[in-house]
DNA sequence: GATCATAATGAGAGTAAGTATCATTCGCAC
DNA sequence: GTGCGAATGATACTTACTCTCATTATGATC
């Protein structure tokens, strides 16, 4: 078992599913059977996915619904998009659902895992990113530190 | 004027040539005119860029050819593929050829401007990393650390 | 619970970044 | 200079993703 955080996702599956209906809500979404379905495949697979994970995962969704509602619930602030090399983007729950976290990216099979740091590192890296944008006039949003290598998997095979 | 290192290339133009035609050779490429000029648009942008742009910068490139020669440079340690949000992928000269530093993308416009982060931060970020890498059996090989945000062109635009 | 305006669905067509093909041309070794 | 193999580039192709639009589901109101 790994330490990381209690859990990947603090939130139980009602108050994940609240939390969700909220953030549609208030964007003027309506949470639907087929989004709701959506966001159950990403939280079963309990790591980023891609667009056939989701549809391998749960068959009735139509893949053209599954991308516009990957969209709908990215603008809501439900889910993050990954863009990581390899053919298709990856998807996961966003930082108020799922705690603030990191990636290892294979290099091989494309897998992503999550990974939790210690907030104090966490914090020197947003000061010292926070000096340099403003060196530049950026503002910013968030960052993603991720850890490029080969998985176990890839690894021993 | 913005610190970070003395320079974005630690190679005068020349070195950049002899680096790239050795880093080519030893991968049984040959180091051609055009693979050259695609050496020098690169070069002449100073921060990633996308295809497009390359071909805007040199206009006399085939669109195949540079596809092609982006990803021999790739393979042979030339040059780094950045898979980032929008429709194109970004290319900039890979490590040894560009010292180790982090990007600033902009979420409004996707452009993408190079910092540097001092060394003790890259060193207790790689611990980390390591440190968490391990408790999966993750192999590590480098990260990446990119702050998202909004540019200053976007930002007062 | 029935009605209705509106948003969501899904099958298929469409878009475009990137790749494969292949005849021609170029680079390097001799 | 000659010749062989790699590089080129025009074009066809693949495919992740988006758009379209007729049909269906949703949730507010009565």
């Amino acid at each position: 078992m790994t330490r990381g955080r209690d859990t990947d996702t603090p939130l139980s599956t009602s108050d994940l599913h609240a939390a969700v209906s909220h953030c549609l809500a208030s964007h003027d979404y309506r949470y639907t059977q087929g989004r709701r379905r959506l966001v159950e495949a990403i939280l079963a697979a309990g790591q980023p996915v891609t667009l056939p994970d989701i549809v391998v995962a749960a068959p009735g969704l139509a893949p053209s619904s599954v991308y516009r509602n990957l969209d709908v619930l990215e603008r809501s602030g439900v889910v993050n998009r990954i863009t990581a090399a390899g053919d298709h983007a990856y998807f996961e729950f966003a930082e108020p659902l799922l705690s603030h976290h990191h990636h290892l990216v294979c290099v091989d099979c494309g897998s992503i895992e999550d990974v939790f740091l210690d907030d104090e590192l966490e914090a020197s890296v947003d000061r010292s990113l926070a000096e340099v944008a403003g060196r530049s006039g950026f503002t910013p949003l968030r960052h993603s530190l991720d850890l490029h290598g080969r998985c176990a998997g890839c690894e021993s095979g």
